[in-house]
DNA sequence: AACATAACACTAACCGTTAGGGTTTTGAAT
DNA sequence: ATTCAAAACCCTAACGGTTAGTGTTATGTT
């Protein structure tokens, strides 16, 4: 048996990681648009095949911790504590996150993203496929009642909450005010009594 | 003064309309990945820059009726009847949105629009300016209780019913199911009384 | 009749991305 | 130790969407 982590495997991320850093630094300096994919290769010192294989897009280097969010997300699913109801778990995660790139130190990448409509439009492709992900977590979990539609609705609402609220004056309370809607639209799937365990009458 | 049609603008319009019919029937015969915009332009006898002076993308060659369903969505809201409660009035708008793009004859184009990223990619973005119109739209309504943040959350969740309900086993069920979600969390909105005239208890 | 401009054409390029084919590094098995 | 297969990397050349630059023709106006 080898070690969890060979030679190979760090020489990977270390590479994979010098990559990311060269992007990020040029695009913050100059603009995503003004630097081409060969400016970015040159300047981690890599060929432009090998950045592809590490990255499957120009926009993939801007989110680099997309899976990060995505297991973020469900986890705040699947790895709740035994009966706590969904929705406040999952609004828990969210101001998290939405705490986490609203902080000063990710103005400038926050800022650039907005400036680019690749970006955008990336970012949100992005978020469909995470919407997809916790609408599976959440269709998963045998003691929530909602349908498939329902819980594939509730996906989406919740990633837009976060979308929103990013964009939002007030980013936290726009969560919150969001929240108690997706809260009301959760409790309108549940026919009757005891709605995922909020603590009924 | 001279007519509201002048020759050169039904010129430009059977251009325009002689480009989105030669793509089309070319994406529909070899698949939209196989056809190139050279194809495309040659096919309709055009220059290529001709063809990128109409459309802004190839992907736009495709969603060539854009700005209808963003027109019948914002109009579905300024446009109802004095009175008429906000979320029904979309709900109809919706389910017949839905029933159009479902109905058989249209099967080919969303076959072909679900086989290629691309195309999904740049319809997940057209939806994002979709709600944005949207929750401008009802945001305007000074009849309406909701802050701009409940708005935009709200224009959200009716596309997401669209996008949703296009993609379910029984489309108008699911536009049914979703739409006593969102009904349910714009009345949490309105913070007590009559919510937008449903007839309340 | 003369002019301004919209619509279109052509060429050549830019940029993200990929295919094809080769070299070095690594880990494992003999 | 030697050998071997695969992973990681490099280079070149191209493909396909898109745009800039520069003309040409058709249309509406003066």
């Amino acid at each position: 048996m080898t070690e969890p982590t060979g030679r190979r495997e760090r020489k990977k991320a270390a590479t994979r990681q010098k990559i990311a850093d060269a992007a990020l630094r040029l695009f913050l300096e100059h603009g995503y648009d003004a630097v081409g994919i060969r400016d970015v290769a040159a300047e981690a010192d890599v060929a432009v095949t090998t950045l592809f294989s590490h990255f499957a897009s120009k926009e993939a280097l801007v989110f680099e911790q997309d899976e990060d969010f995505e297991q973020r997300l469900t986890r705040a699913v699947t790895e709740r504590a035994p009966h706590e109801p969904l929705i406040p778990a999952l609004r828990r995660e969210i101001q998290a996150l939405v705490r986490h790139c609203t902080a000063d130190s990710a103005a400038p990448i926050w800022h650039m993203i907005d400036a680019s409509p690749a970006l955008r439009e990336y970012e949100e492709s992005m978020r469909l496929r995470h919407a997809e992900s916790l609408a599976t977590a959440i269709a998963a979990d045998p003691g929530l009642p909602g349908t498939p539609t329902a819980c594939r609705a509730i996906a989406r609402f919740v990633i837009d909450a976060y979308s929103l609220a990013r964009d939002a004056a007030d980013p936290e309370a726009a969560v919150g005010e969001i929240f108690q809607m997706i809260e009301a639209a959760w409790a309108v799937t549940c026919p009757s009594g005891n709605p995922t365990g909020t603590a009924g009458p």
